[in-house]
DNA sequence: AACAAAATTCCATAAAACGGTACAAATTGA
DNA sequence: TCAATTTGTACCGTTTTATGGAATTTTGTT
């Protein structure tokens, strides 16, 4: 019956993952922090907030000293966070990977994986050489302009391709980008038959780009591998020389990845 | 007053403490895993599992394989962890073991972790002797060529350890860095069963480490303390001679880390 | 003591979690 | 190839929680 006020809440947000937001906040603080404090900084209301931190505190995730109203990491925070960083060989392993190939070829590498439509960058290792282009972990790109984004599209089934790409407007960023669709599918199917894809400045202007994906024995594969390295020093000629250690490198992100699947963590094998 | 006294529910347990726990076997997994893995390991319905771990996965907290059925922890929760870790020295109680240490052996000592296959130094305390090396908190460094680094691949399970060091590349930075993993694999079983570790000279010339784990009651320890000193005024027997002082600053910290919430303050109304 | 500032409690309402059931999709087996 | 089984996902009425403005208590200050 009455209209209702829509509120001023942060779209799509649930209470778990405004926890988690809280989280981060507090992940950042390396003093003491208060209720109030936290209500400046993040502009929740204040019986809200004294609700989550106290169900922080009773899990032991945060202490409160003598006075009340200061705030610290708990115990059982610090431990979750050592136990996350302490099991994450998969990570690791794969880190490194990037680390060498990074050193082989000179220029920036990273880890991607299709989520949510977009390629999502896992893991990047940056190059030396002063003029990079700086994008970090977490970020996302759209897949029709970017080389490991193209390599998913052409792994998939083309009704899929289809209606992922019709829900994406194939928004141009340079004049390089394919906004055409039936140019898109034609580089689709250029992609699919090398093997690996180009991002020509279809992203970013200077900006190229060669990936490959790292192959999965049975079925598809959600783990990209791309160089990005800025025009200046890179043309397709080289990025083409540098494809067998790229090749080389996703094999052994498939291996790592196969290897870490529950069922089968055969022990015997090559050391 | 008027309570619902009959709960037949988990007593405390609000969603949000059960997300947390949640988190907590999933930061121990070093594998992939699966909805239905966690449905038999937690014992939760499949449907509220379901329902978690999607919220984790479009918070950027984990990540899926193509697949759809395999997770694997995302770079939002690396970063957080890491966070959490490194926010978490400075005004701790933790600074102050080390601070206290560095006072009694009179050489510079830091507190590090295992992040992403390598080690990563959480605080550090400078000694005043005019020469030093300079180390950040922050900074990173390889597992293969450092004192704690050893310790964290000591007490990792083979095939963990295997999967790690067969991507590492072993690279070498003075004469006396392991590159071989035969000689590794040795050193690594010498580590295991003296309970500390060296670094003489195998990643910085001249540089001289020794290192313990804070020991971990329940589990896996992510917690290195070491001592680092130009061997211009530091031997291996020196150093062994400031093992004690070593364990016991372990230990300290061990007990921070552990320490129980301060006597539950039971204020007189409970609900 | 009086004031200020922060913490905490109240509570009606809105929102989210819950989890049985049902269904779909992928996998296995024959 | 096609059933049988396992595993992921949608559904949805019900129960539990979160929400946050206002009121109240506690704490700190002058």
């Amino acid at each position: 019956m009455t209209t209702k006020t829509d509120m001023p809440r942060l779209e799509g947000d649930t209470p778990a993952q405004r926890l988690l937001a809280l989280l981060e906040v507090i992940a950042g603080k390396d003093q003491f922090f208060t209720l109030q404090g936290m209500v400046d900084e993040t502009g929740l209301p204040k019986p809200t907030l004294h609700r989550m931190l106290q169900q922080l505190e009773t899990s032991g995730m945060l202490q409160r000293e003598a006075d009340g109203r200061h705030y610290t990491k708990g115990s059982r925070l610090r431990r979750l966070a050592e136990s996350l960083l302490l099991n994450d060989t998969v990570h690791g392993a794969r880190h490194a990977v990037l680390r060498k190939l990074v050193d082989d070829i000179g220029e920036s590498c990273n880890i991607t994986a299709l989520s949510g439509g977009e390629v999502l960058y896992l893991d990047r290792v940056e190059t030396s050489a002063p003029l990079r282009f700086y994008l970090h972990p977490g970020s996302r790109v759209p897949v029709h302009c970017s080389a490991s984004g193209k390599l998913f599209l052409a792994q998939m089934a083309p009704a899929q391709r289809r209606r992922l790409l019709n829900e994406l407007s194939l928004e141009g960023f340079t004049r390089n980008t394919l906004v055409d669709p039936v140019a898109l599918e034609a580089e689709i199917e250029t992609v699919k038959s090398q093997g690996y894809a180009f991002d020509d400045e279809e992203f970013l202007p200077g900006l190229l780009c060669i990936a490959v994906l790292a192959p999965n024995p049975d079925g598809l594969s959600n783990t990209g591998l791309a160089i990005q390295a800025p025009i200046m020093r890179m043309t397709r000629d080289k990025a083409l020389e540098c494809l067998p250690a790229l090749k080389r490198a996703a094999e052994q992100i498939a291996a790592i990845n196969h290897e870490a699947l529950p069922d089968a963590p055969q022990a015997a094998g090559d050391r």
